[in-house]
DNA sequence: GTCTATAGAAGGATAGAC
DNA sequence: GTCTATCCTTCTATAGAC
């Protein structure tokens, strides 16, 4: 099943917002079987013809939605803003501004949303599985790899290899509340256990790669 | 749709196992969704209607399908078996072995099925989350917890809250492998990348967990 | 482009014979 | 318990009028 993401959507048209909005709702809340074109017809406020008009087929409209969603929400602005900053001493503030930023952002309903729609259909629509890769994690992971670069540049901080550093500041992040939010269970985590996550994550991370740590053992 | 998970599994008979088997590797290889009672039938070689003589519904099959997988696959016993070992020296090489069971484990295709799985219908089916929750992750890590508490105690490692320790562990390992294999992206992880990924992990971990490292910072 | 109405297929579940 | 044959619902997709 190979399907191509809508190559021109340049043109716009009332109807067609009002399909890809409604869709996307029921798209990323869902998922993709669930989700019956009537239902998005009907939630579009637009006749089944129409969509067919705008759309191929259910597994195009479906791709285009998904793919988009993974390139306009993965890297939140502020994660972005906060790479920009140096800090003026101590690095540790930084690193739990960022780690507050990432984790809140991983934890957010729609965030928890798509990573749920792109493993669940992952093995029908593999080309959305890269497009979540290479603009979620991947740009992150680059992003937060280079700035923890320059904060060995400036003897800040003690990385080896940037990347294996940022994947391991994200892993001490994510365990315990990420999953437990994806699958579902329990309430929701409160702020005070975020906070709780991320001082946690961030003394281990100094330790690890605080100044003057040796890294070759 | 709260469906009840087959109360009595007791009652052995040839066609109820091979609706079993047939059932089991379908569902965790294709989802929910994609899988039809005609499958299932022509698969176990049976007619829809003993289907239904021994499930109720195909929600019914569905959960006490997974629910029994999670029970079952989710701990490795030579992992287990790894966890009754105490180090005679140094504890690095006894990591490192963890580590690779651990990781190894994760990434055979029947986990990586069983999570895609239970992920993609949380939402429809919430005990599961549940059950996966519980059987995996949560043992995994109190057992991995434990065994350092002891290693703390034998003051062979300096760790603070042994679940904190354990996930921070975990979470070191899994990152870039496990998602890159999860989404299906690219070829399977070769046992370099894995060894790598290990080696990584300890040697960060050793540096925040090591004897001789201050917690309180 | 947009609608109403419908074709055509697939899937979940069951009736009734053995 | 097991089978064959079938019902009924739901879903994707399209035909044809405006």
């Amino acid at each position: 099943m190979n399907v191509q993401v809508e190559a021109s959507p340049g043109i716009e048209s009332p109807k067609r917002t009002a399909i890809l909005d409604a869709a996307t709702d029921l798209f990323v809340e869902q998922g993709y079987g669930a989700v019956s074109m009537d239902a998005i017809a009907r939630a579009a406020n637009v006749s089944k013809a129409t969509l067919y008009a705008h759309f191929a087929s259910k597994d195009a409209l479906f791709a285009t939605i998904i793919n988009e969603a993974c390139r306009a929400r993965m890297l939140p602005d502020d994660f972005a803003a906060g790479m920009a900053l140096d800090p003026c001493g101590d690095v540790r503030p930084s690193l739990v501004a960022l780690g507050r930023r990432l984790l809140g952002f991983l934890l957010e309903p729609r965030s928890l949303a798509i990573h749920r729609v792109v493993i669940a259909e992952g093995a029908r629509f593999p080309e959305l599985g890269r497009a979540f890769f290479e603009n979620g994690p991947v740009k992150t992971c680059a992003a937060l790899g280079a700035w923890l670069a320059r904060q060995h540049e400036a003897g800040r901080l003690t990385i080896g290899d940037p990347l294996v550093a940022a994947d391991h500041l994200i892993g001490m992040l994510k365990p315990g509340l990420f999953l437990r939010a994806t699958l579902g269970i329990g309430d929701p985590p409160t702020q005070a256990e975020i906070d709780a996550t991320v001082e946690h994550a961030v003394s281990a991370f100094l330790r690890a790669y605080g100044p003057g740590c040796v890294q070759g053992r």
